[in-house]
RNA sequence: GGGCGAGUAGCUCAGCUGGGAGAGCAUCCGGCUUACAUCCGGAAGGUCACAGGUUCGAGUCCUGUUUCGCCCACCA
């Protein structure tokens, strides 16, 4: 097959692609496995999603894992599938909606979901499509999605246990709302920003007389305070507890009641409390019985109990509240004020909290032992610092309110009789069923109108994706899962969650290792986001340089820091080695042919046991490092082996023999064989396009074996080191001589090994090439022609006969900078070996090589001063 | 307010349990060498943020300082 100069992956991975949809490789066994297992399952991506930078980083990793596990002859299953992400999917559904015109409200539900559902027939499979482009090699014929039949099987199963359990319990607290979606968030979903604002001081008439002043950053809630609260303990105040004061504008009378919560630091120490929209006025107001008054309605708008203010928007009122102190003469002053401001991770509108009526999780027993399991060591974070933030949200975790008022997702499924009593059942039939058994007659059952957070299904992902609550063959064989990787921005909402239902439902845990990988950020280290206009997309990337580029590329970047750069310079890197391993799979076709030599038994000459050896040791340390999950380890071994020790020297010096020696083009051959195998897990497409080019068995590379590292060669690697340092001794020279290009001067090398002297003969011509150098002479004691320019080799001495091709002064030069660097080397020696407590207390394998080095140095500086007085002063 | 991460060559970064400062890119110089100019060869470039400490020896361990980034947090 002709091979085109330039690898073009577009093509390549267009074609491989459909190669692997059709050849069904990623299938894993079902039922019986006899290999090792080794599962995965997939951070399951939003249908609404597109691919990005991070979704590429995380995705290319499981595939390198899943790959190498593969080839190392692991029964490897990646689980895939995606997530109905609530309220994310219901948003952009309504917005397609608003362009008509219309609102969810205008359509009715049943009609609004079908519409979500059609949406999501239309481009739910986006990403999954793109992470197929990217080389993902999940067994999709085990896909799932966190709203089909089964996972919802599965979500009303977890619901009623836990109801049962009194793990999940229903009541009036306070959470966050969004007034935009008009529905109750989690505390995850709420983000913190800084808003520049102002406290206002108002003035609250007291009862006997006079007023205190309270400093608020939010005015219009006092249209919902119900009390006053000072500290008891502050000599300021404390006499004013079981006083009243009045509420002004809606005059209302208010207790005032001691709270060791209130800082008399803060403001003006005394705490206006409103129970239905803050938290600590809530704990208050609970603790002291006071009344809440809600004062908004869902869509953030003031309901009837504002007054005077009733159908304005929080921000109006606010004004007019604020106009209307002043007007009264009781605002004493604003003072400018920066502080944290909940918004909707979503919509980012601020968040109100408020008093409602939802649906919690009971989570303190379920952290305990999802802490016990990392603490044990049944579950181990990559990178290890990871555990400690684990511990701390697990440790002050809080119940998670798991209802949501919208209406994609997972209903509730409890039922409620006419008396409001709750029946959770896993269908309406059952419901009705408890319900005959509690009410002894047949009754009318209305079903909470409310759906399940998002997460609450995808908390059970490892194992509803096997098929549970059914005792599935999947689940026998594949679960708990070896690993999962994903970002830290859902260590929280998704990990530990995971943690806590596995252990629950599983009695394991999901997975034992998570790999936490680091957070991609724009070239100038800004995080990426939509709004900013900094986001790049992998697919864009993808199309320029290839996925196995965009592969290599995040791989060879990945730190074990918490961010790292998107690629730049290095996708050129990753497409220029891929070109290189291309081209080199050309050059190796073009001499053997089409014969496919067998991986030779036993080698002799110098460059073939050496490359062999490098080999060995590239495959070990390259398998250590996938072991150990260090990505960008494991490519830069292999980046460095096959560019450098392999194109640069192998190739160049097994060039004359390829002519007529058939072991030189086993190995030749053999070598790459394993690069593009070793190479596999990271890029996929472009080592599969080679295999099949090589026509190698088994079919498919991605279930070929993966290498095994066999004995190094150390004599071999260090003769061939005396090879490169001469060859680099006599390029260095040249070049720092202006040797004419064309020039071939004759060289000599004095050394002392045979065995290193034979090897060097018989590469002569390959030294000859690579160095553009006429006749050569080896031995013990050769005999320098006169002007040669020099150099103090550690294994010898080399000369090169330029004698009438250069500026005699320039090399004294040159030797002089030289014999300075060798006289440094060899003081600094001497002076530690001249240090006692070094000697003394240094271990004596130090000590001896810091000897062998002072006795190198010496000679070289010997040498260097010998050299030099040859060339006359 | 608490916590985490980063600060090493012009740029992006690697340096595991402390023992002669590395890579790629960029720069400069020389090469169209018959696999590859997405290439080949050579060179130059660093008080390892700062200040102390431990040690025979610190980029690597400890303490403090500083700059940048991020996460968490109910001081209204």
């Amino acid at each position: 097959m002709e091979l085109s100069k330039r690898y073009q992956p577009t093509e390549v991975e267009a074609k491989i692609h459909r190669y692997w949809e059709e050849g069904n490789f990623f299938r894993a066994a079902v039922g019986v496995v006899s290999k090792v297992p080794f599962s995965i399952v997939i951070p399951p991506p939003n249908v609404t999603g597109r691919l990005h930078m991070g979704h590429a980083l995380n995705n290319g990793l499981q595939d390198v894992v899943i790959r190498y596990r593969r080839m190392k002859g692991d029964e490897a299953c990646w689980f895939p599938g995606t997530d109905h992400a609530g309220i994310a999917t219901q948003n952009v559904v309504e917005k397609s909606l608003a362009k008509e015109g219309l609102t969810r409200h205008d359509l009715g539900r049943e009609t609004f979901v079908q519409r979500v559902w059609d949406w999501k027939a239309k481009y739910g499979s986006e990403i999954i499509e793109q992470l197929k482009a990217l080389g993902c090699s999940c067994d999709w014929s085990r896909q799932r999605f966190t709203l089909d039949e089964g996972l919802s099987r599965a979500v009303r199963e977890v619901f009623v246990r836990l109801y049962e359990e009194d793990l999940i319990y229903r009541g009036a607290y306070l959470v966050n709302w969004c007034p935009r979606c008009e529905t109750a968030v989690s505390d995850l979903e709420v983000e913190h920003e800084d808003i520049d604002s102002g406290l206002y001081h108002i003035r609250y008439p007291l009862e006997e007389g006079g007023h205190v002043v309270i400093a608020t950053t939010r005015p219009e809630t006092m249209l919902g305070d119900t009390a006053i609260a000072v500290n008891p303990d502050d000599e300021r105040f404390a006499h004013l507890v079981g006083k009243t004061a009045r509420l002004p504008i809606l005059d209302r009378e208010l207790p005032i009641v001691g709270a060791s919560d209130v800082d008399p630091e803060f403001g003006t120490g005394v705490l206006k409390i409103t129970p239905a929209h803050d938290p600590i006025d809530f704990e208050i107001g609970r603790t002291h019985n006071l009344e809440s008054i809600n004062i908004l309605n869902n869509d953030g708008t003031i309901n009837e109990n504002g007054g005077p203010f009733a159908g304005m928007d929080r921000e109006t009122a606010r004004k007019d509240v604020v106009e209307r102190l002043k007007a009264d003469g009781l605002l004493e002053e604003v003072v400018p004020y920066r502080h944290a401001v909940g918004h909707c991770e979503r919509c980012s509108t601020a968040i109100e909290p408020l008093i409602s009526t939802q649906w919690f999780v009971r989570m303190r027993g379920l952290a305990d032992a999802a802490l016990a399991a990392v603490k044990d060591g049944r579950i181990e974070f990559v990178p290890e610092r990871w555990t400690k933030l684990y511990n701390d949200w697990l440790e002050n975790i809080r119940d998670w309110c798991i209802s949501r008022q919208l209406w994609w997702g997972h209903r509730i499924p409890v039922w409620y009789g006419p008396d409001g009593h709750a029946f959770a059942a896993h269908s309406p039939e059952e419901a009705a069923e408890k319900a005959h058994a509690h009410y002894g007659e047949t009754v009318a059952l209305n079903q909470d109108e409310d759906v399940l957070d998002t997460w609450f299904s995808s908390w059970l992902w490892p194992f509803s994706i096997m098929g549970w609550p059914d005792e599935s063959e999947d689940l026998k064989a594949y679960f708990p899962t070896d690993f999962l990787l994903t970002g830290f921005d859902i260590l929280f909402f998704w990990v530990s969650r995971m943690i806590m239902a596995s252990l629950h439902f599983m009695n394991d845990v999901p997975f034992r290792t998570v790999y936490i990988t680091p957070l991609i950020v724009d070239a100038q280290g800004q995080k990426m986001s939509k709004s900013k206009g900094n986001s790049v997309d992998p697919m864009e990337l993808m199309k320029e340089y290839g996925a196995d580029a965009l592969r290599l590329a995040l791989a060879h970047a990945t730190s074990k820091g918490r961010t790292m750069r998107t690629p730049t310079t290095q996708l050129d890197d990753a497409r220029n080695f891929l070109n290189k391993l291309w081209n080199v799979t050309r050059f190796v076709l073009m001499h053997t042919g089409d014969a496919r030599p067998g991986a030779p038994d036993t080698v002799d000459a110098l460059e073939d046991r050496y490359i062999l050896s490098r080999l060995s040791e590239t495959t070990k340390t390259v398998r250590e490092h996938f072991e150990a999950y260090n990505f960008n380890l494991a490519a830069e071994a292999l980046y460095s082996f096959v560019w450098h020790d392999y194109c640069d020297w192998y190739v160049e010096i097994v060039k004359p023999r390829l002519a007529s020696d058939e072991s030189a083009k086993g190995v030749l051959y053999h070598v790459l064989r394993d690069i593009v195998k070793l190479l596999h897990p990271i890029v996929p497409f472009i080592t599969e396009e080679i295999w099949q080019v090589l026509g190698e068995e088994p079919e498919s590379i991605s279930r070929a074996a993966y290498p095994e590292a066999r004995a190094s060669d150390r004599d071999a690697e260090t003769q061939m080191a005396a090879l490169q340092e001469i060859v680099t001794g006599v390029r260095t020279i040249r070049a720092d001589l202006n040797v004419p290009a064309k020039a071939q001067p004759t060289a000599k090398v004095s050394v002392a090994s045979q065995p290193l002297i034979d090897a060097l003969k018989a590469n002569e011509s390959a030294i000859r090439a690579m160095t553009n150098t006429g006749e050569w002479s080896f031995g013990p004691d050769v005999d320098p022609a006169p002007g040669s320019a020099r150099k103090v080799l550690a294994c010898g001495q080399l000369f090169v006969d330029v004698a009438d091709m250069i500026d005699i002064e320039a090399e004294k030069v040159r030797l002089q900078g030289e014999l300075k660097q060798a006289k440094k080397d060899l003081a600094q020696a001497s002076g530690k070996l001249s240090n006692e407590n070094f000697l003394k207390r240094a271990p004596e394998d130090v000590v001896q090589k810091e000897r062998s080095k002072q006795a190198e140095f010496a000679q070289k500086v010997e040498r260097l001063e010998a050299n030099l007085s040859s060339l006359g002063t």
